[in-house]
DNA sequence: GTCTATATTTTGATAGAC
DNA sequence: GTCTATCAAAATATAGAC
């Protein structure tokens, strides 16, 4: 198996137990490799592979969802499509988000630096879908962070209240919010 | 020391490290307990801990959050009442939400029913609000929820961001959004 | 590249003295 | 009620065979 088949599985077990609840063993048992072969790949270990999650995020993130951003299409149909690909993503709100979990703890002082950079990069790719509408660029910065606020609160709420319900609505109304009048 | 005056302290390592990076080590640290006095208190260790933390949490949402939205004064000003007492609570962010960690991983299993509670509490108490500001009962529900996904969202972004500029943003505006025409 | 075996550290938990 | 001492289990990590 291959280094780069890994990492996805890697992904799912962080995303399911957050970087202090997810061991060597479950990571073996989800990638069916034996904990030495992961330390060949990952020397530095845990720690190693959720820096390499991370960097396989952050370029789904620009790869699958942030491109669609940058199309001529209208930005109302721009916004639904990335909003279509976080859906799937976050498989409706029951997948968390890995910014939202390596941000915790002590992975907070280790990665604190990639998710901010990843954060960023979204907020900022939403807020210029806005200026290109015609929103004045302080207040599309504004409503990027708000609406991504949303989305990552969302996943909080499937996950609180078992229920994808919230989740679908409220990334149904996100494009309509962002596109309001000023 | 008694019982009580232990779990704010516990609380606090709670919201700082997650269910899992939470280790009896890090209470026993917290508190000036040694491990055994700990157990003296939770037979039952970590387990018990979280959840007489999180029975602490759902009465402090009931008697400082959430009771001034049963006040007589008007539906505005009781909500911005509410946010005031986030704000500090959560400590403009920077304070994650008990509800929101204790849902991940094998806390997930553990203390789902107690979560969804205290969460659909938060939700029909500041939807009666709206209720009572002329709003229909199923909007009122749904922007309920969003202002609550608002601000579980808004904390991810101060972890993320580590900055408390869109907490404090998205909580300011919370009030007039909720209670804006249908 | 994957494994078995093993070492080390940390964590969760208990017994029993004071 | 708090402690020291101790244990068992789990976690991280490495050595070395194939």
């Amino acid at each position: 198996m291959s280094k780069a088949a890994v990492i996805p599985q890697l992904m799912a077990v962080f995303q399911q137990y957050g970087y202090e609840g997810a061991s060597i063993t479950r990571f073996s048992e989800a990638t069916g490799l034996k904990r030495a072969s992961l330390y060949h790949y990952f020397p530095n270990g845990k720690e190693e592979m959720a820096a390499a999650v991370l960097d396989y995020v952050t370029q789904t993130l620009k790869e699958q969802l942030l491109s669609p951003l940058y199309s001529d299409r209208p930005p109302i149909d721009r916004i639904r499509t990335m909003n279509q690909n976080i859906d799937i993503f976050h498989q409706h709100g029951q997948k968390d988000c890995l910014m939202a979990l390596l941000s915790i703890g002590e992975a907070h002082d280790l990665f604190q630096g990639r998710v901010q950079q990843a954060l960023k990069l979204w907020i900022n790719s939403l807020a210029s879908v806005l200026v290109d509408a015609g929103i004045t660029p302080t207040t599309a910065h504004h409503r990027a962070e708000e609406a991504i606020a949303q989305i990552e609160g969302a996943i909080v709420l499937t996950r609180g209240l078992n229920s994808t319900a919230a989740f679908e609505r409220i990334l149904k109304q996100i494009p309509e919010t962002l596109l309001r009048p000023e």
